[in-house]
DNA sequence: CGTGCGCTTGATCGGGTTCAAAACGTGTGG
DNA sequence: CCACACGTTTTGAACCCGATCAAGCGCACG
């Protein structure tokens, strides 16, 4: 995928950057014809919001570029961030009417929409695409629980180093890069949206990572470019022992 | 091993007292009786691993009776359940080879389980088997994130009161009883075990409940039957808003 | 050059943890 | 039936991490 291109919106799905990811994954040809039919591009500018939580659902679809997160807020204003969706992860969900949760583009976010009726009848009779969903809501089940350890049990400054880590190898995973070399890159969050995916004040995300800065951990330029000299030792401080 | 009851075990699927909530819930006859040949029952004691977190998985199933909890540990002891399962619900996690957490039998626990390999194959041509747990897997994503809500910014009393709302709807969800009239019920869960759930330490749970007890929202006999006079007084201890 | 938004830093406060001990319940054996 | 022991729960006192309240900083943009 080229970061630069003037159009990101991939004409056909075999130029999508996310064709083998996604939900679409697993289909052959005419289900991607099938598919095409009843899909459209949409673009959101950092900030704004994709979906209220209480709406109609209209569509259902695919992170394509950009990040999205999913978030729940109570009566007295209180959020927590409860689904984080990078490129290729899947937003909505097939028989319901509305949505649940509110969705906001963090950054500048491309979709790949569906509509909803026709993406539902496509389910049914199309296992490929069935099939990949069950995989793909199982793998976020998954994350979930990590996230579950993550809020329930870790100190401020491992939530800190988990995020960082979380989002180093999430935008790291398609370039199969030698471990132990330096590895830069740009958080797609305020620090409001680091608190709140975490469970914290902004303050002390800020200072967390004024700490790690401090001890070379971590080097932050201009807030949001972020690089590691050594991934390892970020990862000593997120908890986690040596698996995942 | 039955303990007071003659045999609890259904003998077939249409006596089963999950059979419209559990994965085979869409099946037909004949579909059932591709499930029965692969199926068998397993009991555990209180307190007994059901599966050890590692592990080579070698069955999938449900939980007909008792509860069970998913979770996870980190190297300096620290736990935190990442699901709890009752009736009905669904253990494991077809296409994958070994376990990622820890589940415990919380209660004495009788789960029905179908063998890994047969499951799969039927799971790939069983569109109601796969339907099912797709919904399935659904729900549970979006009881994981009003979880994370409930472990990032909740406090400690309105966790507990989270926790006591949830088992009482979910003891009585069979039993449409009328709001407002008392509800009894047990507690499955050590405090321990409570705490696991809330992220909260042990002291804290029973500090809070005794809170509870001592304004009169809840009673509490013998450390583990709970009667509630009034949900609607417990529900606004929560913090949720008037839906869900 | 000011204005505003996002971020940092400082000082204080408090909810929940930690450490410790007592109370309760349950089961066991004399 | 009581005495004892062990595991669970309750309660108490001190402490600490992260929240809260409050400035101040830096950069982008009109």
């Amino acid at each position: 995928m080229d970061n630069m291109t003037p159009d990101i919106r991939p004409r056909a799905c075999d130029m999508c950057p996310i064709r083998e990811r996604a939900v679409c994954a697993h289909c052959n040809g005419a289900e991607l014809e099938e598919l095409d039919k009843v899909k459209y591009y949409r673009t959101y500018e950092a900030g704004q919001p994709i979906i209220f939580a209480g709406d109609k659902l209209e569509f259902v679809g695919s992170v394509v570029k950009g990040v999205a997160a999913l978030s729940q807020t109570m009566e007295d204003g209180r959020t927590q961030m409860t689904g984080l969706l990078l490129p290729s992860d899947f937003v909505g969900r097939p028989g319901r009417e509305t949505a649940p949760y509110d969705v906001t583009a963090t950054s500048d976010v491309v979709m790949c929409c569906f509509r909803l009726a026709p993406f539902e009848t496509l389910l049914a009779k199309t296992p490929h695409i069935s099939q990949r969903l069950l995989e793909m809501t199982l793998d976020e089940l998954d994350s979930a629980r990590e996230w579950l350890l993550l809020l329930g049990r870790k100190t401020a400054r491992e939530k800190i180093a988990s995020l960082l880590t979380f989002i180093a190898r999430r935008q790291h995973e398609k370039t199969a890069d030698p471990l132990g070399i330096e590895i830069n890159f740009e958080l797609p969050l305020t620090r409001e949206a680091m608190a709140d995916y975490l469970g914290l004040t902004l303050e002390t995300v800020s200072r967390q990572i004024s700490a790690l800065k401090r001890e070379g951990i971590i080097a932050v330029e201009k807030n949001r470019n972020v690089s590691v000299p050594n991934i390892e030792l970020l990862y000593r401080e997120t908890g986690d022992d040596y698996a995942t």
